[in-house]
DNA sequence: ATCAAGCCTCCCGCTGCGGGAGAGTCAAGT
DNA sequence: ACTTGACTCTCCCGCAGCGGGAGGCTTGAT
């Protein structure tokens, strides 16, 4: 009889398995022509194999499922491309966390070669111009580029009093959320769109200066915790960063050199 | 007093989560350095840091936990080099796979350009110089890029009589494990090393063309199957493979040409 | 002494896949 | 018509790792 494609069959044609399409079905993600409502037995269309094959591509994606099943039943050609697209940008951006996570690792389990260098430092109170936010911890780094065009643009012509610098709240760690600001001190600080003038209150910074690109910044900010540990100190308020040396003073990211710094008070109990 | 850090400080000088840190203790992946016996507190040491963050960058490269404490318990760099280059080799891996669905999901995607065209061919008895294998399905690629190299070099100076060829069993795709051969029709099949003689037996075969790289080969291998399905005919016997202008042949792959062949039968019931 | 914040354990949820048990069904050969 | 073996059905469990929430105890600052 013409009762069309046994499920294992099917699978063998679409190279998945008789589980998971029994799974598909169950989800509603692909349907069986046919299900012989006696014997339960499922009967798949020739025409079905074009979609299996799909969705396989589409899993091997690791799209989810909710997704794909998104993806395939729609019908217009551009909004599928688009949600394709949409995860497509998703993978490049493990992808670059996968460059910089083998990055740092390098580093990480590289035996020690320099020793940790810390300064204590006390910074006056300051008025400088900058950008706040208020971002999660994935879109920091967006925000980021955002915010140094708009700040660049609005100090044209300015001549800055010191390098560029930021300030990350703790629970953009804790929380994986929280306050951000982008600042460079100025003598006349503008207001103009998003840039304020912002008075930072004085603060005692634990210092220590960071070589190279930031993917592997953590490790220093590991380093930097444990000596902060080691001292008997706690963290009080959030992390400043100064970018002595950045992408636009130098192309080599070799070359760069970031300054960070944590807000510390000496605990009580210690002498 | 000197407890050390509370879960929720290592947490935050980690990037980890409070929740991950108490599984890891756990698991014996990462022990806290003291744990209060009547409170059940864990306490972490500053030294602790770094092994944490080498963790934590493991696990953003989806090395299982279970290797991620092998790594950690290694003394030897070496050897630790050795594990994480594995891992990496994997993750290339994966990226192949990656590259190739994205390239046969744009074509599937694709409205369909070409009409099919299937041939029906009756292939008589050949004999042929061949290598056979028994692979799984993921060491296909491997398992050919040997053979061919053998294959060509026992065939040094002998005339073929017609294009590579290969024929691949259906528990490769069903069971991921199977019978695969290799093979050049020549008029003399030497005998050396891994080749033999093979006679390949009659087949009735529905053929078609894939043009291109083989990333997508299998969008073609589905397209064959609705063709066969709906002609209802039925499959029996390992799939071939002609080669018609391969790798050696030319270099862009996109002038590649292979040649699907189905071997088929007529179903009994149909006319 | 009080109180919020932090910590504890235990249990369940999630995503996708696979294995296995036990029973029913299909199709080919006798 | 019957047997036989290959398929298929459903249902339940396991896996990796993470997260959420409940209910209760500790901590440490005021």
């Amino acid at each position: 009889m013409q009762a069309g494609l046994a499920i294992g069959e099917f699978a063998e044609l679409t190279h998945l398995s008789v589980r998971t399409l029994r799974r598909y079905h169950e989800s509603g993600l692909l349907e069986p022509a046919t299900v012989d409502p006696s014997s339960g037995y499922r009967y798949y269309a020739s025409s079905q194999i074009p979609t299996a094959q799909v969705i396989h591509r589409l899993r091997e994606l690791d799209v989810p499922l909710v997704e794909v099943a998104e993806i395939i039943a729609t019908e217009s050609p551009e909004v599928r491309a688009e949600l394709i697209a949409a995860h497509l940008q998703r993978l490049e951006a493990q992808l670059d966390r996968t460059h910089a996570a083998v990055i740092s690792l390098r580093q990480l389990l590289r035996p020690d070669a320099e020793k940790l260098r810390v300064q204590l430092r006390s910074l006056p109170e300051r008025v400088v111009a900058g950008i706040r936010g208020e971002v999660d911890h994935g879109d920091v780094l967006t925000w980021y580029d955002d915010a140094i065009v708009e700040l660049d643009e609005s100090l044209d012509g300015v001549a800055p009093v010191g390098p560029l610098g930021g300030c990350y709240a703790n629970e953009l760690f804790s929380a994986g959320h929280g306050d951000v600001l982008l600042y460079r001190p100025v003598a006349e600080p503008p207001v103009r769109g998003r840039v304020s003038r912002v008075t930072l209150p004085s603060v005692e910074l634990a210092t220590t200066l960071h070589r190279g690109p930031h993917d592997n910044i953590d490790v220093t900010y590991g380093r930097l915790g444990m000596w902060v540990v080691d001292q008997a100190l706690a963290v009080d308020g959030p992390i400043h960063e100064t970018y002595l040396v950045g992408p636009r003073d130098d192309p080599d990211p070799l070359a760069w050199r970031t300054e960070i710094g944590w807000p510390i008070f000496r605990l009580s109990s210690q002498p």
